[in-house]
DNA sequence: CAAGCATATGCGCATATGATCATATTATGA
DNA sequence: TCATAATATGATCATATGCGCATATGCTTG
């Protein structure tokens, strides 16, 4: 290991920087929210977000350039689905530490 | 509670995604990093991520308007440090994600 | 109050990013 | 092969974002 665990190589920094960015996206994140229970079409995706199909087309190759989401091709269909299910803690970790800074605020305000 | 803790709401979905945002800029994770060993003034984080006072103070103000570095006043200084703890876990898992993807498009190059 | 250090901010520039339209690609079936 | 459905992509536009310069603000000390 170039690291001992803590401090993180520039490299590696750009690498998390860009998962970051790609999940820091309301309709990727709508996206993934609708894989959540399992692999999907297009059409399915994009009924699901409201989104239209060149839109939800494009993130889909970013979530999936990203590693994200992976493809598989059936018939004229390609269903999505949840690469990485480490996805799903990051929003819970999210969550949660958005729920202590508005506590935190409301805190504050007092 | 809105939802139960799985499907996210259109409001806390947009916080999620901010916040996702917010991390994903290679200045902000170094400042943040910076930041992982206790409080620090603003010189001490422009010398330790290599940039310029301007754009370290700019990136302090994005980090504290999202909840996620907490400012003390200390005479003519002003010390940043992590307010929310979690993000570390973040990065943890954000690390261990990419691992796994680039484990899984090695394998996948075989 | 004046001078000086530390930090923040208005402004402008360059680039990145998301959204949409039209069109291309890929696969199925008559 | 032609028509059609499903998905992807090139071109374009509008906006957002990061960056740096100059300057403003806040605080301390003489």
């Amino acid at each position: 290991m170039a690291k001992g665990g803590k401090t993180l190589g520039e490299e590696a920094l750009q690498q998390v920087a860009r998962r970051f960015a790609v999940l820091g996206e309301p309709m990727r994140l709508r996206i993934l929210q609708s894989l959540m229970d399992g692999e999907l079409p297009v059409n399915s995706l994009v009924e699901a977000t409201g989104g239209t199909q060149t839109n939800v087309s494009r993130h889909l190759q970013t979530l999936a350039a990203a590693g994200l989401v992976a493809r598989r091709r059936e018939g004229a269909q390609v269903f999505y689905s949840v690469a990485d299910p480490s996805i799903f803690e990051l929003c819970e970790l999210v969550c949660g530490g958005i729920r202590k800074s508005l506590a935190a605020q409301a805190g504050s305000l007092r």
